[in-house]
DNA sequence: TTAGTTTAATAGTAATACTATCATTAATTA
DNA sequence: TAATTAATGATAGTATTACTATTAAACTAA
C-alpha cells in the first residue's frame, strides 16, 4: 500500500481497476454510502448507478457483481487495517505493547487519519461490521480462496499470530486467537449496539473503548503462562 | 420444546405454522437440504417449490420470505441446542464440568439421536455454520429483535453465561464468553473446512473433536482464578 | 352432505441481474 | 492534426426473482 495513492489488491477481484479512473472512484466512494444506507441484501447496481449518475452497465464494466464489490471493499479494508498495524507497531520491540497497538488499531482504525479521498473509512468500518462476514459465507468459497480472495484477512491473521507466539511461544492456538480477535471486535461491537444480551461491553455514540478493553482482557488472560 | 412432537418458537416467525401440516414439515425438510444444496443466496421459494412438487404460492402461505425460513431454521436450531443442553447438564452440580458438558454439546448436537423426522439435524448444522449469521446481519435488525426472533439465541447465550459466572464469579464478561463460545464453534468449524489459515484445528471427516479441545481451551484459561 | 379450509394450478407484475449494441466523448498516438 | 483507441452513456432486451391474485379441486369437520 502506497499510501494517498493505491492500495494494492488481487487484480481478479475487479474487471477494471476502480481506482485507476475517476468513475471507479465514484463506484467504490457512492457504493460504500449506498451499502450501509439500505444494506447489501437491497443494494443493486441500478441503485448505486441512479446515485451516482451514471448506468448499470457501467457499473458492470468494474465489477462482476455485487458480491464481487463487497469482496473488494472487504479486502481493501484489512489490507488497510493491516498497513495501520505495520505503521502503528513500528519499532515497538516488546511483543505485549505491540498486541495492545493491534488492538486498539482493530477497535479505532475508523478513526485514524483517512488515506484516501474516495473511500470514507468510518462508513465502510461500519460495512465490515454488519456486511462483512458475507464475504467469505458463501457457496463458493473454496474456488474464491483458490483465487487467493481471502489473502489480505490470512495474511493479516498470520501477522497477528506470530506477535502472539511471541508474547507466548507454548501457546497452541496463535491464529484463532488472531481471527477471533478480529471477529470479536466487530462481532461485539455489533451487538452492543443491536443486541446487547449478547455481549456485556457498551457502545455509547461511537465510543469503542469498552470493547478494546474487554479484547485486551481475553488476549492477555489467554496468553499468561 | 417437547421431544418427538413440537419445537415452541415465535409465531411471527411464520405465517402458519409449519410444523402443524404436513405440507409445512415438507417445507422444512427440503427447504433444510436445498440451502445446504446449492447456498441460501441462489435458494429461492420456486426452487424449493420444484424440488418439493408443490408451488410457490403454498411456500408462502407459510413463510413471508426466505429471510423469514432462514430464521425459522436458526431459532429452530438454538432452541434445539437449548434442550440438548439442559437434558445433558441434568444433575451435575459442578459448573466446570457443567461448561465441559455445554461444550461438548454445542459442538456435537448434530450427532445427538435425531429428534423430529422433518429436520436433518446434521445439515441443519451445517447451514447454521455456513448461513447462520445472515439470520441477524440486516438492516431491519433492531425491528426483527424488538418482535423477538432472536429470544432463543440470547436465551441461550443467558443461560450459559451463568454457568460462565458460577465458575468464577469475578469474571467480568460472562455473556462475552458465552456468545463467544458459540460464535467460535462454527466458525471454526468453517475456518477448518474453508479458510485453514485462520485457524489452528483441523476437521477431518466431520471430527470436530480438536475444536472442542481449543474452546475447553479458551474457556477454562480465560476463567482462571 | 355441506360448508369450510387447504392446496394446486395458473397467471400476472415489478424488480433484479445481468448482456448487447451503438453513439458520443476523451485520451493517445502516428 | 487527423486517426485510432478506449471509456462512458444511452437504450434496449432477456431470464429470473420475489412476490400477489384468482380459481378450481381436494380434503376435512360438523
Amino acid at each position: 500500500m502506497a499510501i494517498g495513492i493505491k492500495v494494492s489488491l488481487n487484480d481478479k477481484l475487479y474487471i477494471r481497476d476502480p481506482q485507476e479512473t475517476t468513475l471507479g472512484q465514484k463506484i467504490i466512494k457512492q457504493s460504500i454510502l449506498l451499502i450501509e444506507e439500505i444494506g447489501f441484501e437491497s443494494f443493486t447496481f441500478r441503485k448505486l448507478a441512479l446515485k451516482m449518475e451514471s448506468t448499470e452497465a457501467s457499473v458492470y464494466r468494474y465489477f462482476e457483481n455485487k458480491h464481487m464489490l463487497l469482496l473488494y471493499l472487504v479486502s481493501w479494508y484489512w489490507e488497510w487495517v493491516g498497513f495501520l498495524i505495520d505503521m502503528n507497531t513500528r519499532n515497538i520491540a516488546n511483543p505485549e505493547e505491540k498486541l495492545k497497538v493491534i488492538i486498539h488499531t482493530l477497535i479505532f482504525a475508523a478513526k485514524e487519519n483517512p488515506s484516501i479521498e474516495y473511500v470514507n473509512e468510518s462508513v465502510l468500518h461500519r460495512i465490515i461490521i454488519s456486511e462483512g462476514s458475507k464475504a467469505y459465507h458463501i457457496k463458493t468459497v473454496d474456488e474464491e480462496n483458490k483465487e487467493g480472495f481471502f489473502k489480505n484477512y490470512k495474511d493479516l491473521t498470520a501477522k497477528v499470530a506470530l506477535v502472539i507466539s511471541a508474547i507466548n511461544k507454548d501457546f497452541p492456538y496463535p491464529r484463532t486467537l488472531a481471527s477471533n480477535l478480529f471477529e470479536m471486535a466487530n462481532n461485539h461491537i455489533y451487538f452492543a449496539q443491536h443486541l446487547p444480551r449478547l455481549t456485556d461491553v457498551k457502545v455509547e455514540h461511537e465510543d469503542f473503548s469498552e470493547v478494546e478493553k474487554m479484547l485486551e482482557h481475553f488476549a492477555f488472560k489467554i496468553l499468561k503462562t
